[in-house]
DNA sequence: TTCCTTATTGATACTTAATATCAGTACCTT
DNA sequence: AAGGTACTGATATTAAGTATCAATAAGGAA
């Protein structure tokens, strides 16, 4: 998910037209870097409606490209996948920003203790809440 | 976190008096097994305000007394919390029903990752969701 | 191309979770 | 008993998201 193409391409090869609404909504996303709200889209596209963008944001999720962010108040951001692919969370609780990593010791960590409960797992989020180097007073 | 007199206990040392209304908001969690919503709550207090229940809900969540689970769809349950401690969730996605778990191994993973990272842990979050052996199907 | 079916969209109303405000009440200390 | 402060209820408001439904747009078939 590097290009705006990418997202594109997701809609068509799963089967969902590729329309302007979703063209305007995906630049939107890729001419921004870091979190964002719905709100913030939905200003930036007065043509489109909110439910709309509502629509577009969840397909955008359902397909892997965008990814949901719980902040720790409660509040939710919005924020490019780097990668489609399962990845846990940094987030900075000074500016928002999100960055994934990926860590296979702790998912194995993970599926012992959900079989050691006796837990059919299906997934999980890890999410972590600290001071990136983005805004470390240093 | 054990028995209804803790909440009471955790309150006075904290501070805050120990009411009426909070002591029947008590009674409801501990009066009921599981996952719950502030509705419920509410509904089982026709004569408290539904403003107080949600203040009350925080209050006793920043006390380490219930803890807040985000369900997968985003919607949001309390549960009494077993201990104040750091834990982590597994999230039965049939019943809603929350069990904690403690993993020093991932904590330690977790921590090593935000070093690694040039990240300043504050907190974390770890919820694992699928189907527990409340609602196994053998 | 023209028609047809289905997906998509916008406007609007509605729901759910939660906070803000503010006047009135209860509690604690002295 | 008095006074300050914590707490409460009622109400309004915000935020995030869904439901509805008629109008429109896309893509395939004839």
């Amino acid at each position: 998910m590097r290009y705006p193409d990418d997202s594109l391409i997701a809609l068509k090869e799963n089967g969902y037209r590729v329309t302007a609404t979703r063209e305007a909504v995906n630049k939107v996303l890729y001419g921004h870097n870091g979190p964002f709200t719905i709100e913030m889209v939905s200003d930036a596209l007065p043509g489109i409606g909110r439910a709309t963008v509502f629509r577009t944001v969840r397909l955008f999720q359902d397909l892997g490209i965008i990814c949901r962010v719980n902040m720790e108040g409660g509040a939710v951001r919005y924020q490019l996948a780097s990668t489609g692919e399962h990845h846990h969370h940094f987030i900075c609780t000074v500016c928002g920003v999100v960055t994934e990593f990926i860590d296979a010791h702790i998912d194995q960590a993970v599926n012992r203790q959900a079989q050691g409960a006796d837990f059919e797992l299906n997934s999980h989020t890890i999410d972590l809440y600290g001071v990136g180097a983005c805004c470390s007073k240093k």
